[in-house]
DNA sequence: TCAAAAGTGTTGAATGTACACCCATGG
DNA sequence: CCATGGGTGTACATTCAACACTTTTGA
C-alpha cells in the first residue's frame, strides 16, 4: 500500500507535529453518606467559568503519577496525602481541546472526606460535587451546568473503575479517616454502589476475610448506640472471594 | 509557593515543549496450547535489532484506537481483523525513549491463532514469540534477548490483564476461531493461566451461564473421540459469577 | 425504660468441587 | 473390542442471605 509517510522521516519523532501531554484527576469521596467529586471553575479560555475536573499540563522533565500528584496538591493544599492514586485512561481524541491535539492521562484519586478544599492557581475556585446528577447528564448535549471538555465522560469512567474495585479490593478503606467502624466502612461501600447492604452479614464479612482490616484497640461511640471497635486497614490487596453488589434492598 | 511557571504562559500549551505520543501493542494469541505475543524486530534506532512490541507514532488528525488498529493492520496485514481491542495502560517516564519525551498509550489485543504475520513496513520481521520466558525475565537488567523500551514491562502489565479478564468476561472466545467446541475455550483458559481445569464442571459453568456461549448448530470430531458440539460467542458481556482461577491441579 | 446501633447464632438455599458414569466415534 | 475424548448425574463441602436475638450505650 502506499504510504503518505516516507519511511526515513516517519521514524524520527522530530518530524511529527507536537502533542500537549496533560493529566487529569478524578477525585472522590464519601460526604454525606453520598458520593462527591472534586470540581474546579475554570479561570481562563477555553470552558471559562465552566466546571471541570482538575488537571494540567505535564513538565517537560517529570514523570505522569508526579504531574498527578503535583496538580492535587495545588488544588488542595494536601501536601502528604492519604489517598489512593492510580491511572484511569487516556482520552486523545483529536478536537477535545479546542487549541491543539491534547492527549490527557487520566488519574482516579480515592480520598477520606477532606477538609474544603482551597482555591489553586490554575482555578477560580474548587469545591466538592455530588456525583449523582453529573453522571445523569454525561449524555446529554453540554448544557449549562455540564463539565468541560469531554470530562463528563472520564468522570464517569471513574466512577465505573471505583464501583467495580470496591467488589475485590480493600481500596474502600480509602475514603475513611485512619482509624473507622465496621458500620462507617459499610455506609461507603452503601453510598458508592447506592444500595443498602445487611450489616450483619458485612461485618461478618468484613472482620472474616484474614488480613483486611486489623482492629486498632479501642471503640468509639461516635453515631450513639453500644460502642463500636475501631479497625485500621489491614495489609490485604485483594478481597476473595469478592463482595457481591446486590440489587437495592427491599427494606428502606 | 513560588511557582516556577509563570501563570499566564502555564496555561498556553504552545508554550511547553512538544511531547511525542506513540501506540504501543500486546497482542495476545494461544498457539499449540501456550500463551504467545507478537513482536517484531526493530529496523532503525533506537534498539535496532533488538525485539520490541509493534507500535508507532500517533498521526496530527488520527484518534487514538484508529492508530492502534492502523499499526495492528501494518504488522498482520490483517484488514478487518476478529479480535478484541482494549486500551491497556500509558507509559511516559521520563527517559524510557532516548531520543526524546516520548508518551506511549498502551493496547491489548486478543487474537484466534491467525496466519504468520508478514513483515510490516516499521519493522524487520513479525513473529509469535511465546509470552512465559519473556514474563519470567521482566525484572531483570536488559539482557540479550529482552524486549526494547519498557516493553517487558507493558507486557507483564498486558498478561495480567488479560488473565484478570478471562475471570469475569467471555473475552477467552476471542482467541478462539469463529466456531469452537467447549474443550477447546478450556484449553484456552489453561494456556493462560498456566492451570488444569475439571473438564466437567468446565463444561457445566460455561453452558449453564444464559448468553455466554449459543450453539452453532454442527459438530466436530477434530481432536478425537465423540464428536463435540460446536459453539459461538454469545452476547453476554459479564460472567456472573466469575470463573475463579484454581491452584495448578494435582494431576500432571 | 426506651431507642439506637453493635455484634452473634442459626438456618435454608445456592454454589463450587470432586468424581463415577455413560455416549459416540476411529482404529 | 478398545482407546479417546465429549457430556451428564450425584454427593459432599462451602458459602451466602435472611433474620431472630443479645449487648451496650445515651436520653
Amino acid at each position: 500500500m502506499a504510504d503518505a509517510h516516507d519511511p526515513a522521516s516517519a521514524h524520527d519523532p522530530a518530524n511529527f507535529p507536537p502533542f500537549a501531554v496533560t493529566v487529569d484527576l478524578v477525585v472522590l469521596t464519601v460526604r454525606d453518606g453520598t458520593l462527591h467529586v472534586l470540581l474546579v471553575e475554570r479561570g481562563c479560555q477555553p470552558f471559562a467559568g465552566r466546571r471541570a475536573l482538575p488537571g494540567g499540563f505535564v513538565r517537560p522533565e517529570e514523570d505522569l503519577p508526579d504531574a498527578a500528584r503535583r496538580e492535587l496538591r495545588e488544588e488542595t493544599g494536601v501536601e502528604a496525602l492519604p489517598a489512593h492514586l492510580e491511572q484511569l485512561a487516556t482520552y486523545g481524541t483529536p478536537g477535545r481541546d479546542p487549541r491543539m491535539r491534547v492527549v490527557s492521562v487520566a488519574y482516579l484519586v480515592l480520598a477520606p472526606d477532606l477538609p474544603v478544599p482551597r482555591a489553586g492557581t490554575d482555578a477560580a475556585f474548587a469545591e466538592w460535587a455530588p456525583a449523582g446528577p453529573l453522571l445523569a447528564g454525561a449524555d446529554e448535549a453540554t448544557g449549562q451546568g455540564r463539565l468541560a471538555f469531554d470530562h463528563a465522560r472520564i468522570l464517569a469512567d471513574g466512577v465505573d473503575r471505583a464501583r467495580a474495585k470496591l467488589e475485590y479490593t480493600p481500596l474502600a478503606t480509602t475514603f475513611c479517616p485512619q482509624r473507622f467502624t465496621i458500620a462507617e466502612l459499610r455506609r461507603v461501600y452503601e453510598a458508592v454502589w447506592g444500595c443498602r447492604l445487611d450489616p450483619r452479614n458485612f461485618h461478618r464479612k468484613i472482620t472474616g476475610t484474614p488480613e483486611f482490616v486489623v482492629e486498632a484497640g479501642s471503640t468509639t461511640t461516635r453515631g450513639g448506640g453500644r460502642p463500636a471497635q475501631l479497625y485500621r486497614a489491614g495489609p490485604a490487596g485483594w478481597l476473595i472471594p469478592p463482595l457481591l453488589r446486590q440489587r437495592p434492598g427491599s427494606g428502606q
